[in-house]
DNA sequence: CTTACTGTAATTATATGCATTACAGTTGAT
DNA sequence: ATCAACTGTAATGCATATAATTACAGTAAG
């Protein structure tokens, strides 16, 4: 998978999480432990999607300004990383005779867009909130 | 997605399909698009499974010995790419002092876990029989 | 004993992913 | 009005992952 969705799902915790709901691409790109530059190009599908708004020049950064309780994973998946989990590669080649070679491209594409249907499904049910919970009780375990 | 499981699942698909239920690695390497060394390595897993047997030297080659309606795709996932739905790639950092930061990539791994275990409950409804029944429809829909 | 296979490891080639650099555009402060 | 601190985006370089290929020892059939 496109670890452009870890990426996603880190820099809108980290904006629930803090009390201004703000940062700058450097701050953010030290929290997850990236560069500010790609940090700002995830953030530009983020703000596409209307998850944060930008403010520019100085002073500026980005601000969360949705609900985390309300963006679910899945969401965030269908902009980041859709069709990730199908490998690049391609079995079978439709120039051969045989059924089975000349079809199996098609049948495994069909099977993994209804594996991701399921990803999917269950992306569904986190929420950007939940996943700040479960960062906190993660946190308390440790002690 | 780890290719292999592509390989695995199209290998036993075609010996279910062949008459004799035998092929060597030279013919699926040709049905499969990819390079006989690559099949036999795939093919000793699916022999440490027990869904093929191998006879070696001249004449030999591999052969099916489960009941393609009874092996699901979610064994064969389970073989040979386990794991692979997690980018290899990781956010965060245990030293930072933020509880975000370090905390984010235990957060992700168990969350990437539970996202696995969704495609094996849909891998494990998908036999080979089904996925040969698969590509003949497939067939069928191009007339 | 030769031919046709598998098993496995090592090597090379290629693709992908990530980091980094670069620079134009924007805004706030002085 | 100029400087400093930001974003937006594209291009480049570098590392890692993936696939192809080569190589060769081992095995069985004829």
């Amino acid at each position: 998978m496109n670890s452009e969705f870890t990426i996603a799902v880190h820099s809108l915790v980290l904006l629930a999480y803090r009390p201004d709901h703000m940062a700058t691409s450097d701050m953010i790109a030290h929290n997850v432990s990236t560069h500010p530059a790609r940090v700002r190009k995830v953030m530009g599908c983020l703000r596409k999607m209307g998850y944060v708004t930008t403010k520019e020049g100085s002073g500026g950064g980005f601000i969360l300004c949705c609900d985390p309780a309300e963006v679910t994973l899945a969401e965030i998946y269908k902009t980041t990383s859709i069709g990730s989990i199908k490998p690049g590669w391609c079995s079978g080649d439709t120039g051969q005779d045989c059924m089975v070679a000349c079809n199996m491209a098609d049948v495994m594409e069909q099977i993994f867009t209804e594996a991701e249907m399921q990803l999917l499904a269950y992306f569904d049910k986190l929420t950007i909130q939940q996943v700040l919970e479960r960062l906190r009780e993660a946190q308390q375990d440790k002690v």
